[in-house]
DNA sequence: AACGTGCGAC
DNA sequence: CTGGTCGCACGTTA
């Protein structure tokens, strides 16, 4: 075996000190003198578990000794934008170093240069002497010391988590190599060191150059083949990217004046470190420091700490659940036997990553333990797939994840998760922390304040509370009502999503980037065409902007207004545009269109995985409705109503080894709803007639037989009808379908004249849901109203639409989970190959395997049309093709 | 990082 | 004041 290589860990002190103050409130770490420690303990707390976890040999952390350094003498502006640091910052750097020192910990400063030079610096010097590098620094600048055994790690979200900068995760994020960063930046500019880039050029367009180019030099060597405007701009101010990469240079050959055995890590000296956190107040983090460095010989004034972990049991007892928690067993060997054998259900939480199983927690009334991946074996797989009953956390992701490695699960009897979506859909948060304090009154973890103190959780206490969670649940759903669309529709849906997820549906990635080089031509058209009429070049995306150039430059009268001056909106554009017809609206208007379209685009496929497929995420409990939602990428809203955002429909193929793609979606399905839940005898008959619905409504509103009803009659009935279903004022209906306000008012008149049931039942919605503070949908999914009875008036008003909504919406969401939940069933008992692959609210898309066309159409058919009984057929209509807008009818 | 604006879908 | 439900990108501000 061979040795492996010792680990440097160089920190920039002041950018993790600073992370740290933001990411953990000042009022919460103060000594009583009033001196604040946040930015201190937030430090050291993030710096052991970087030495838990990376485990270095070494260890230094470099300062800047004042804001003076040889790039400001260059150019005195650098990081002027930076104000002053917060007064509760004051004091903490020194209270830091102290800490350190006591710590034994090797501090290091550089006149004249910044932290990061020196840790460039070091950098190199370790990786020739055969180091293996980190280095962790929020500033982006020392990308450029990325190399084979240089790695970044780089802050986000706070300090809780590190990003691995390698020339790869830099590579997938710009698009260039980490050494070619510095130029990308030099280009762009730094805003936070206030060194304006070459306007116009974005990382995108940075990163384009590079790729073509190779470095700003070869960049600035070819200006003169670079078209358009940015082309332009940057013959015009490449001084500027020169500068820039000037200053972004950090300087690598300073010498230290240590030798690298000044930083291997050595244990602290107790006294010094007692007294130094002594003075800031910490008491838990100083376990962890003497626990972490272990203690100088001679120093300790205590009992030796031990290694071994101290079991927390937490005792506390609630009303109706007893929240003594077991403790863990000696063998767990033993107790996975009992738990894996016994019929009754276990609790299971899983730890998990961006894609796969990190961990679980498995409990029962009486027993817990943990296991980390490395302990999964074949037993706890087979427990997993086998019909035995569990209680499984967020199941969904879970199943998705197992499946990823060829596993799988079932027997799951409840996911406490979605039984509280089903109790209140309108909660923030639904991870296990949240719903076990709001269930059961126990703080699982501390707030977000101490979120860096706890690094390792107990997932055999989480799957334990998890375990309470359901018992709790159960009778909540039964004592509302809800424990049937909980189980058979909520439950129900998880398992084909999970596998509609894993399977995801192909993307023809080169037509994609085809069609981004067409609209990046079609965007630089008109974005140049805008120029030239307004005489400049602005940011044709910054709202603040166009304010400037249409109601100022242009001297326009706003129309709608939003909170930052006049809505330039497509709505406000157009507007305008009847006023005056100026070309720049028009202009802008495209402009708006083809650059929403390109993001897409370029969103779609980067989400496309290594297997050619794009796996949307579908967010169980992501709506207040019942509805699904789609993230990462969001394929619930990929265009259809415009040509071009077809073409993005046609890059949905479907995958080798099958057919065809077919759709399947509901015909208005939420004004058969509204028909079935008013009784609305009108509106019924128009459903069972087989008329087109708005023909017919049009017919009897205006009184003439459906066919003289015009195309003008028909679409204000349209708009009319979907307006009703959303709560739509006069005023709105007026507005969307430019006439006056009386006009808008007769219309409704007559609608209701003719229409009766339906105004009766949408007043008798929102009684009903003051009455009884929600609403409901036929299967009984319930949504809290809690704003009906506001005294502030806009309040209510959008209480009111929302609950006019609510049932109708919401009962179409779940008679499609229904419909899913049956063509999935369908679709597996007939042992068929053809899966559902997506949802979009009233539409199913089905990957069709070769010969299995006729059987997968009347099945999905079927499974559809028998979600439901209402008091009107459903209808569904069905296509198929090779990608999914030919699929489309 | 958080907010505001704008816009794609159903 | 003025149409429901979402997710996402971008600019701006902090």
């Amino acid at each position: 075996m061979t040795k492996s290589k010792p680990t440097l860990l160089l920190i920039d002190g002041h950018s993790l000190a600073f992370r740290a103050f933001y990411a953990l409130s000042p009022d919460s770490f103060k000594t009583p003198d009033g001196q604040h420690t946040n930015a201190v303990h937030g430090f050291i707390s993030m710096m052991l578990n970087i030495l838990q976890n990376e485990k270095p040999t070494h260890l230094a952390v470099a300062f800047d000794i004042s804001r003076h350094s040889f790039r400001t003498d260059e150019y005195p502006e650098y990081k002027g934008t930076r104000g002053e640091s917060p007064p509760e910052f004051n004091g903490q750097t020194e209270l830091l170093r102290d800490a350190l020192a006591a710590m034994n910990i090797t501090t290091l400063t550089r006149e004249n240069y910044e932290a990061d030079d020196i840790i460039a610096s070091l950098a190199d010097q370790g990786a020739a002497a055969g180091y293996k590098v980190l280095i962790v620094s929020g500033d982006r600048d020392t990308f450029q010391l990325i190399q084979d055994d240089v790695t970044i790690l780089y802050p986000v979200k706070g300090v809780m988590n590190l990003a691995r900068m390698t020339d790869e995760a830099v590579l997938e994020k710009y698009g260039i190599h980490a050494k070619q960063y510095p130029d990308l930046a030099a280009l762009v500019g730094e805003t936070s060191d206030n060194l304006p880039g070459v306007p116009g050029v974005g990382p995108k367009t940075a990163a384009k150059w590079l790729q073509q180019y190779g470095d700003l030099q070869g960049v600035l060597d070819a200006e003169k083949d670079i078209p358009g405007k940015v082309g332009e701009s940057l013959r015009e101010h490449r001084e500027l990217a020169i500068r820039n990469r000037r200053l972004n240079h950090l300087v690598r050959d300073l010498d230290i004046g240590y030798s690298f055995d000044a930083f291997h890590l050595v244990p602290v000296n107790e006294t010094a470190v007692r007294d130094s956190f002594a003075k800031m107040h910490f008491r838990s983090l100083l376990e962890r420091v003497l626990r972490a460095l272990g203690v100088e010989a001679g120093t300790s004034s205590g009992p030796a700490p031990t290694n071994t972990e101290v079991q927390v049991v937490v005792e506390e007892v609630i009303t109706q659940v007893d929240l003594v928690l077991p403790k863990e067993p000696k063998s767990a060997a033993d107790a996975l036997e009992k738990i894996y054998s016994s019929p009754k259900p276990s609790a299971v939480f899983f730890d998990l990553g961006d894609e796969s199983i990190l961990a679980a927690g498995i409990a029962n009334q009486s027993l817990r333990v943990s296991l980390k991946a490395t302990d999964f074996d074949k037993k706890f797989y087979t427990w997993l797939a086998s019909a035995q009953p569990k209680i499984a956390f967020n199941a969904k992701s879970a199943e998705r994840f197992l499946l990823g490695s060829g596993k799988t699960l079932s027997g799951v009897a409840d996911d406490p998760m979605l039984m509280a979506y089903i109790d209140n859909p309108l909660r923030k948060g639904f991870s296990a922390e949240d719903l076990v304090s709001e269930y059961l009154g126990v703080q699982l973890e501390e707030e977000s304040a101490e979120e860096l103190v706890q690094s390792d959780k107990d997932l055999s206490a989480i799957a334990w509370y998890v375990f309470q969670l359901s018992q709790k649940l159960t009778s909540v759903l039964a004592k509302s009502n809800q424990t049937n669309v909980y189980k058979q529709v909520e439950l129900a849906s998880s398992s084909p999503l999970a596998r509609m997820e894993h399977t995801g549906i192909t993307l023809d990635v080169d037509g994609m980037s085809k069609l981004v080089k067409k609209l990046d031509k079609e965007v630089a058209k008109i974005a140049s065409e805008c120029y030239e009429i307004i005489g400049k070049e602005i940011n044709l995306a910054s709202p603040k902007q166009l304010q400037t150039v249409l109601f100022d430059d242009l001297g326009m009268e706003g129309t709608s207004k939003v909170k930052t001056g006049f809505s330039t909106n497509a709505e406000a554009l157009t507007t305008l545009f009847e006023q005056n017809g100026h070309p720049f609206l028009e202009k802008l208007l495209a402009h708006r269109e083809v650059t929403k379209i390109r993001q897409i685009v370029e969103t779609i496929s980067k989400a496309v995985s290594a297997d050619g497929r794009i796996h949307t995420t579908y967010v169980q409990t992501g709506t207040s409705t019942g509805r699904l939602s789609s993230e990462n990428p969001n394929l619930q809203n990929i265009p259809v109503r415009s040509d071009r955002g077809r073409l993005i429909r046609d890059a949905f193929i479907v995958g080798d080894d099958f057919d065809t793609l077919l759709t399947a979606d509901y015909s208005q399905i939420e004004m058969r709803i509204l028909a079935h839940l008013s009784q609305d005898e009108g509106l019924i008959e128009a459903f069972k007639s087989g008329e087109d619905l708005h023909k017919f409504v049009g017919s009897r509103i205006y009184g003439v037989p459906p066919a003289e009803v015009t195309g003008a009659m028909r679409s204000k009935v349209k708009a009319m009808s979907y307006g009703l279903v959303y709560g739509l004022s006069e005023y709105g209906l007026a507005k969307q379908l430019r006439i006056t306000n009386a006009d808008a008012k007769q219309l409704m008149a007559d609608y209701f004249d003719r229409f009766g049931g339906v105004r009766r039942y949408l007043s008798e919605v929102v009684e009903e849901a003051k009455d009884r503070g929600y609403t409901e949908t036929i299967a009984g999914r319930r949504r809290p109203f809690p704003d009906l009875k506001s005294k502030i008036f806009a309040v209510k008003e959008n209480a009111r639409r929302a609950a006019l909504n609510a049932p109708i919406q919401g009962t179409a969401a779940d008679i499609m989970k229904t419909a899913m939940i049956n063509v999935d069933r369908a679709l597996v008992t007939a042992k068929v190959k053809s899966r559902i692959l997506l949802q979009v609210h009233d539409e199913l898309v089905i990957e069709v395997a070769k010969g299995e066309l006729e059987k997968v159409q009347e099945l999905v058919i079927k499974g559809m049309n028998e979600a439901a009984q209402l008091a009107v057929p459903l209808e569904v209509s069905v296509g198929v093709g090779k990608s999914w807008d030919e699929a489309a009818h």
